[in-house]
DNA sequence: TTTATTACATAAGATTATTATGTATATAGA
DNA sequence: TCTATATACATAATAATCTTATGTAATAAA
């Protein structure tokens, strides 16, 4: 995840959206992703992926339905009603983090 | 920190981007400051301050003076030279994340 | 005199991510 | 054909960071 310490905690959050965005999405799908959008800028490990897809699954916030294609597994995750309501949540904290942050930074960021 | 877990991972760069604004100041000070700024949205726990104030300080990218206001400690804090350095390039990288972030929430409003 | 504020500190535990490693199939190129 | 790369999942050891709880101690307010 790049050198980057700023991501960290932001992980669940970007999965929740794309899905939100996406409708349904495998692991794999999701890190490819995230590198198209952000021009190579982020790259999600799967080491922190799947077991943080494996946990939102246990928390109820995604549900999965594994599929076979070209003879190769696909777990593809989606958002649960839950889930959905939980991904507001999370963007409304997205929103006034960086607010924060900008307001917290304003003067220098300016200067850049 | 608040219910969000986006705030982790940013703690060194909201001390040392304080400390770049404000020239000096102590731990207590920077909590303070970091509550008026947010309007009470984020606090900084004393857990996680004090020993990231002595990390940077062993790193390097802080300087200490100790001083005695009304029969009470105070350690104030400022950036070393290094430290100006390294502030410079965290504001980059805060940038960069924001708009990484925002691109990963709004893909659709890149495509306009 | 009790509570809140100021001002530092650390330790146990939880959470999260990195790095390394593993399995397995498909495909492109030398 | 062999090798490297891409696709697609997974986990384990370790590192880093933060929360929560606790501690000391002085000042100020109720």
């Amino acid at each position: 995840m790049k050198n980057s310490q700023l991501y960290k905690g932001s992980l669940t959050t970007i999965v929740m959206t794309l899905l939100g965005e996406n409708g349904r999405m495998y692991g794999y799908e999701i890190t490819q992703k995230v590198k198209e959008i952000t021009k190579g800028e982020l790259k999600i490990t799967e080491g922190a992926l799947y077991p943080a897809l494996h946990k939102l699954e246990a928390e109820g916030v995604l549900e999965v339905e594994i599929e076979n294609v070209d003879n190769r597994l696909r777990k593809y995750y989606k958002l649960t009603e839950k889930g959905t309501t939980e991904t507001v949540n999370r963007l409304a904290e997205l929103e006034d983090f960086i607010r924060n942050m900008q307001a917290l930074v304003q003067p220098k960021l300016d200067t850049i």
